[in-house]
DNA sequence: ATGAATTCCAATCATTTCACTTGGGATTGA
DNA sequence: TCAATCCCAAGTGAAATGATTGGAATTCAT
């Protein structure tokens, strides 16, 4: 029941981004350093990132990427479903594809499994990039020393 | 982001046996063939739920599985708890054992992964055996050809 | 113009996890 | 006594995970 590291990764991508938003392209090689990741496999999520259009690249020197949206149009769940897919404890209750079950009306246990998929829905849904900048500013005052993850 | 089949079969189990409460031992082989799921597989997953006193065995012919607890007394987190080990999206905010991060106390997406694990754990804690017992009684006097899954 | 920096793309790979299967031994009721 | 059941340990094939490798295309700065 964990996120797999595409979506823990991509959601400190994108937050990086979000703390730079307005700053021209962020090259990816920065993001990986501050946020410890292999930048050959960050460039795999971030691929995504941009087809579904939560990023847009510059390419060649001093290129980079950046948000393709500003960030408080930006929530947690849209970059986690982009990096790995429909959610839900169970196939038979995904988001979109759920297979198909013939006893699906009178199964018990799934009213289970959609119970949890909604509640995780409702905690990625309601929290914006915004947000997580806005957290970042106040960890930043309480301690200056410190820089943000 | 999926329960494995540990903790859905492992609940489809602990379900059968709370709907047979009170009627002496159940074999492994007739849960495994109602609930559809191989019944070798299915005996590693009751041990475990043994081992963790949720459920207990009478071994030799006619022996079988009951709950060890009335089916009000026993969660579905009990049961995926057992089967799963601790709950959180990431290793960081495991509800034991969360790895310990030097960065923990400033690590913006950290916030996120918490409030997912709570808002799962909110709901798995609060839905008993009981309250699915119930839930079946409901559909049975609803579609009464059908039988429980 | 050139070259360094960067994005873009495709393939490969080692490891781990998953979901079982296999093969038996121990216990007990009929 | 034997069939039904629980108990236990090991093995296994397939898939997913989390990368790495190698290079092509693009663009800015000089």
């Amino acid at each position: 029941m964990k996120l797999s590291t595409k979506g823990r990764y991509g959601l400190k991508a994108m937050y990086d981004l979000a703390i730079h938003f307005g700053d021209g392209p962020i090259a990816l090689k920065n993001i990986a350093e501050r946020q410890r990741i292999s930048d050959h496999y960050l460039e795999q999520l971030v691929a995504n990132l941009r087809k579904a259009g939560l990023v847009k690249s510059v390419r060649g020197a001093q290129g980079g990427y950046m948000l393709a949206q500003p960030p408080e149009r930006i929530t947690v769940g849209d970059i986690i479903r982009t990096l790995e897919g429909p959610l839900g404890p169970s196939d038979c209750v995904l988001e979109e594809d759920a297979t198909s079950c013939e006893n699906a009306e009178c199964c018990v246990t799934r009213v289970i499994w959609e119970k949890i998929r909604i509640s995780i829905s409702d905690v990625i849904d309601s929290i914006t990039l915004q947000d997580m900048v806005e957290d970042y500013h106040k960890m930043k005052n309480k301690d200056h020393y410190m820089f943000y993850i």
